[in-house]
RNA sequence: GCCUUCGUAGCUCAACGGAUAGAGCAACGGUCUUCGGAACCGUUGAUGGGGGUUCGAUUCCUCUCGAAGGCGCCA
């Protein structure tokens, strides 16, 4: 048996099914996974708890966990000769676990295989020769961008970084809703701004704020020379003021890093509808003089939505099924949505449109995230696009800068419904976890730019003489950098990114603290030095993949 | 009323059903004649509450309390 290297965690994994036949037991559901506690080993598989807890395979010989784990590691050291290749040791722990540890040697070889590999570090081909389309962001135009919309920005770009790392061709998309009865309320907002003597008693207006004000004037300036009636005034005016609006926005996102490699408007998308539609002929029916989307779909019994409003107009999830079908017409193996919060009862019907469309869902997937909950102090700010009482994502972009706001806002889970202390963040944005990160990379920079000499450059160092513990423990950490990328791909909790990133920057920083890297031990310098490269490289694509600048100095 | 999501340390957040629940900030106490102290080391401190499933539960199920969001011929 020769174990090939490539992949450890891969290795093991069908290793221990081959065991699993061996013992009749081979169709057990196990896990190999890497322990967060060092002393666990490399890896470590439950097996031995699996294959306990599998009611079918206690009827022979009931063995206790830590006698299975026992034999299992026996066979995998007499039939499979596991020492023989780079594990150094294979013990069994408490309850029933295997755990895996790679030698040293192996572990050393790594840190050149990571300087070879610079900036493809961490890539993988999963996604290889596959297209994916990721839509974020889509505000409506009505107002600025505000910090709850900001969340999914660095969210789907982070997202369509990692899916660019394993290989995808990925194209990011923005929707832009041009359209509607919210562009007419804005229409008006602005017309009675600039009119406010000819706006009725009784009438509400809908948006309001400093933001309206200023939009009425530019509105104003660009339509006065016309002679329009009120009804075309509050036409144009929206048109108008909606695309001004998204310029703003996308605006917005370049501050934040972002571009968009397509933004469809939704008057577009709306000549699209009839044919999308026309496909799904069996899951319309007529009601009231409306059109619905009905489909026998369980889950949304009694849920059907309209798509054509009784006075002939489509609604906006009439647009979204256009949008949705040409996502799917344009071959993407894999459509990726990021929604706020205010989206979950939309998304169950767009898995039907695409299900109904005759489109496999498992190629689409939807990611919600929560609102962002803003405090001054202890005071919480209720933000209203209408009363134009809302924090916009500029003004705190201006305030904490592109670094800090991506990674504060990458750092939690989607589903964590996030406070944000405004007077904290303006306060400790020095502070800020991502500047720790960013110190590490600056530090090896700043190693590396006193080298002067050519002698010390770290071709054919002598890895073997990195084994201090914080040396070999820092080595380990860089490498669960590619199996992270591709579990970020496949779950799309990008903020394990984050946390890696940390995690990272402080194992380096506690080997800095350590272990003198220039010294008159050339031959140790050499290595000391690979080492720091490949972990600035880590870093660096790290933070690449999280959007945050990886400087040299700061 | 129904549906979704969340509740972890004083605060902001982590933890594929796994092993001693981890960080940062705040508080307190240490570490420099060395490559950048925006660092390192240490102390105090937490799973809202009750049941259940499991060898094992912050994680799954159930009840309960609390928070956010969604339930339109709006987008």
């Amino acid at each position: 048996m020769i174990l090939s290297m490539e992949n450890p965690k891969e290795k093991i994994y069908s290793i221990l099914q081959s065991v699993a036949s061996d013992l009749g037991v081979g169709d057990v559901e196990f896990k190999v996974e890497q322990p967060k506690d060092e002393s666990h080993g490399d890896f470590a598989s439950n097996i031995a708890l699996a294959i306990f807890s599998d009611v079918k395979n206690q009827k022979s010989k009931i063995k206790n966990p830590m006698e299975l784990a026992e034999e299992i590691v026996s066979i995998l050291n007499t039939k499979y000769k596991i020492l023989d290749s780079d594990f150094d040791k294979v013990e069994i722990a408490k309850p029933g676990f295997i755990n895996f540890y790679l030698s040293n040697k192996y572990l050393q070889n790594q840190v050149q295989n990571i300087i070879l590999q610079g900036e493809t570090f961490g890539s993988s081909s999963i996604g290889k020769n596959k297209t994916a389309s990721v839509e974020f962001v889509s505000a409506n135009p009505t107002g600025p961008l505000h910090i709850g919309n900001a969340r999914g920005g660095p969210l789907g770009d982070t997202i369509a970084n990692v899916l660019t790392k394993v290989g995808y061709q990925v194209v990011r998309e923005y929707l832009h809703n041009d359209v509607g009865g919210q562009v007419e309320r804005l229409g008006e907002a602005i017309y009675f701004t600039i009119h406010p003597d000819q706006k009725p008693k009784d009438y509400e207006v809908q948006y309001q704020g400093d933001y309206i004000k200023e939009l009425s004037q530019s509105v104003k300036e660009s339509l006065e020379e016309k002679d329009l009636s009120q009804e075309e005034f509050i036409e144009k005016a929206g048109k108008i003021a909606v695309k001004l609006m998204l310029d703003e926005i996308l605006k917005d996102c370049e501050l934040m890093g972002i571009k968009f490699d397509k933004v469809s408007k939704e008057s577009e998308l709306r000549h699209k509808v009839p044919d999308a539609l026309s496909k799904l002929q069996k899951f319309l029916k007529e009601n009231d003089g409306a059109l619905w989307f009905a489909p026998n779909d369980e889950f949304l019994k009694d849920r059907e939505t309209v798509v054509r409003k009784s006075d002939g107009n489509y609604t906006y999830f009439a647009s979204d099924i256009a949008y949705h079908n040409q996502k799917f017409e344009d071959k993407n193996d894999l459509v990726v949505d990021i929604l706020g919060a205010n989206h979950s009862g939309h998304v169950p019907r767009l898995q039907a449109v695409v299900k109904s469309l005759g489109f496999n869902t498992d190629n689409f997937k939807v990611i919600l995230y929560q609102w962002i909950r803003l405090k001054r102090g202890d005071e919480i700010v209720k933000m209203s696009k209408r009363a134009g009482t809302f924090v916009t994502a500029k003004e705190v972009l201006d305030e904490v800068g592109k670094d800090a706001f991506r990674f504060f806002l990458l750092t939690p889970r989607t589903q964590t419904h996030m406070d944000f202390d405004l007077e904290l963040a303006k306060k400790k944005s020095a502070e800020n976890p991502v500047f720790y990160v960013q110190y590490a990379h600056t530090r090896i920079s700043s190693i590396f730019s006193k080298i002067k000499n050519e002698e010390l450059e770290m071709k054919n160092s002598d890895l073997s003489l990195l084994k201090a513990k914080e040396e070999v423990a820092l080595i380990r950490k860089l490498l669960v950098f590619p199996y992270l990328v591709e579990e970020v791909a496949n779950n799309f909790e990008v903020n394990g990114l984050t946390t890696y990133a940390l995690e990272l920057a402080t194992t380096f920083h506690k080997f800095y603290e350590a272990n003198q890297v220039i010294t008159k031990d050339e031959k140790l310098t050499q290595a000391r030095l690979a080492l720091l490269k490949a972990t600035q490289i880590t870093l660096k694509n790290t933070l690449d993949l999280l959007g945050v600048s990886a400087p040299e100095k700061m």
